[in-house]
DNA sequence: ACCAATTAGAACCGGTTCGGTTCCATTTCA
DNA sequence: TGAAATGGAACCGAACCGGTTCTAATTGGT
């Protein structure tokens, strides 16, 4: 159903938060704490995304992640091709697959291509500083969401450590 | 990597088939052959769309499935839709799915929405009768496509029965 | 009346994918 | 030198999904 994998989920709530904070490195355990997900998958996606050079890296005691641009030039599409590849709706459209040899004939393809088109246009017109801006205007709301693994569905992560 | 299930692939193509000859109704032996797709899947899909009402069958012998409406008036969105359920990326928008407690807290709700939105939009832009308007211009095209059950990729369904 | 063609609907199955974890190596700072 | 981090890969189990099969109901033709 047109669905987002979960790595793209999770590492678009984690780059929300971290553009709260632009210029500012956090470590993977205070992004997991404070963004409800859990530990693992928060060092599995921070890697991708700074293999993406979307984040950049500092390693040893007091390093941690942190924007490699400005929010504002960073955009969903980004983001979900970093971590789960070029987006494609079918397989024909996939580049590199072996997928479909018959491009030329079928005439589905172009129409196929205006679908797809438009789907990665749209997630390119929202920037993460978008994502960020709060909705409520009273304060700013505690980071916490469901796009959380199952497990640290423990509102002790309301505490908001920010 | 936001894919498309193959259900709502297939679905497509067999709709674009009959698009080309609304008002006619085709059994479903005929529209996998010319589809290559699986007669199976096949079955399979259009039951699925006739329950969705985007489909009017015809049981028994010269019995057969056609459009429930003009090709005009049918969006890829609907038959997403019919086939895959809700069109929602995160299972948070998800209608009746359990899913998540806090959206009155989750800063990032409403901009998921305006995704969602986006994507929504731009399939429910596109007709069946964009979608079937052939692309080359030297006579219409046969209809063979890798938006096809593995099985049936034999280029005898390129004989164009119809 | 009967048979063949066709849809309706459900149950079933095997495989792939993917969410999630774990382990070890490397870098950096105190 | 040791604690705190990231880098990178391998691994596992389970849910999902593509795909099949079987039986019942309906309709038209002979
Ligand atoms: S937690 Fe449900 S919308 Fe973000
Ligand atoms: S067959 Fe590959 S695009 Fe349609």
């Amino acid at each position: 159903m047109i669905r987002l994998s979960r790595l793209s989920d999770y590492g678009i709530v984690l780059m929300t938060r971290l553009a709260r904070e632009p210029e500012r490195a956090l470590p993977a355990s205070v992004l997991a704490r404070e963004s409800a997900v859990s530990p693992a998958m928060t060092g599995k996606i921070l890697k991708l995304l700074a293999r993406a050079e979307l984040l950049v890296s500092h390693r040893g005691a007091h390093g941690g992640y942190a924007l490699a641009r400005a929010p504002e030039r960073i955009t969903i599409a980004e983001i979900i091709e970093a971590l789960d590849g070029p987006i494609a709706l079918t397989s024909c459209l996939r580049p590199s697959a072996e997928g479909c040899g018959i491009e030329a004939l079928c005439p589905a393809r172009t129409n196929w291509q205006r679908i797809n088109r438009a789907i990665r246009d749209a997630l390119a017109e929202v920037t993460l500083a978008e994502m960020a801006r709060p909705v409520l205007e009273f304060g700013p709301a505690p980071f916490v969401s469901e796009h959380a693994s199952p497990a640290v569905r423990d509102p002790a992560a309301l505490a908001g450590t920010s």
